[in-house]
DNA sequence: CTGGCTGCAAATCTTTTGCATCCTG
DNA sequence: CAGGATGCAAAAGATTTGCAGCCAG
């Protein structure tokens, strides 16, 4: 991968089994999912070293973690600025490109210093939705 | 608290205390810092008992669940719609009240069908500013 | 070679669950 | 009184840490 080459990181069979996984990865998948999904190729693969990975890779601005999700982070390969919309009921969470302007007006920004922003919809994927 | 009697739930002093906590409270508390407080005052107050009441509360309407710090869940007593801005040094987190408007266009909502959304104002509070 | 990875195990932290007991309504 | 709430302890998950050995650069 020449992503890793470029952010300057060691090479490992591991790290760069993860980079695979990610890589045009849209499902925004736990580090979990990530772990359960490597594990049948590279059963010695250790959940620590998947969360160091995500860390460093997510510290380097390779990788955008999500929140949405209150039981777990969700990890975002597409690092250029977007919203996301999830399931409340599946968890699934799809992209919003759309390029939505929002902004707080300086009187309500109490003095911080702002440097990004992030639009959660919520709302219910058609699948689940019909399985009501 | 009238609030509890109007929400059809049994009124025990743990929920009278962990309500009066909540009630006005603008610091999107966590349920560790809820126990913390009150378990000063009430030393058999169990953890076990904040997360059920919050989840009671949650459910019935009367709290919303914040997600943007991903250590912990934040518990945010005012249900009115609003957004959110946090420190990403000391996970302070303060309202925008500012009224946002945002949509997503047809085509980019993939069938959902959309039920709310939050938007997340990321930055660095005067505070931590100052501290670097 | 050497510092940065890795695996492993265990610790930590948050949140959930089971159950006997208690107490509000 | 009865059913829901509590306390406690323990389980369940997610994430982090410590450390000895390994290997990419």
């Amino acid at each position: 991968m020449d992503k890793l080459r470029e952010l300057g990181i060691k090479l490992t069979p591991q790290r760069i089994a993860i980079l695979q996984y990610l890589d045009g990865n849209t499902e925004h998948p736990s580090a979990d999912r990530i772990h359960k999904a490597l594990s049948k190729k590279y059963p010695t693969l250790s959940t620590a070293t998947v969360y160091n990975t995500l860390e460093v890779l997510t510290r380097r601005g390779y990788l955008r973690e999500l929140t949405m999700d209150p039981q777990k982070k969700r990890f975002d390969p597409n690092t250029k600025h977007h919203n996301h919309l999830m399931c409340v009921a599946c968890k699934k969470i799809v992209d919003v490109h759309s390029d939505i302007q929002v902004q707080i007006p300086p009187e309500e920004q109490g003095g911080f210093e702002i440097h990004g922003h992030h639009i959660e919809f919520y709302g219910c994927c058609p699948k689940c939705n019909s399985n009501k």
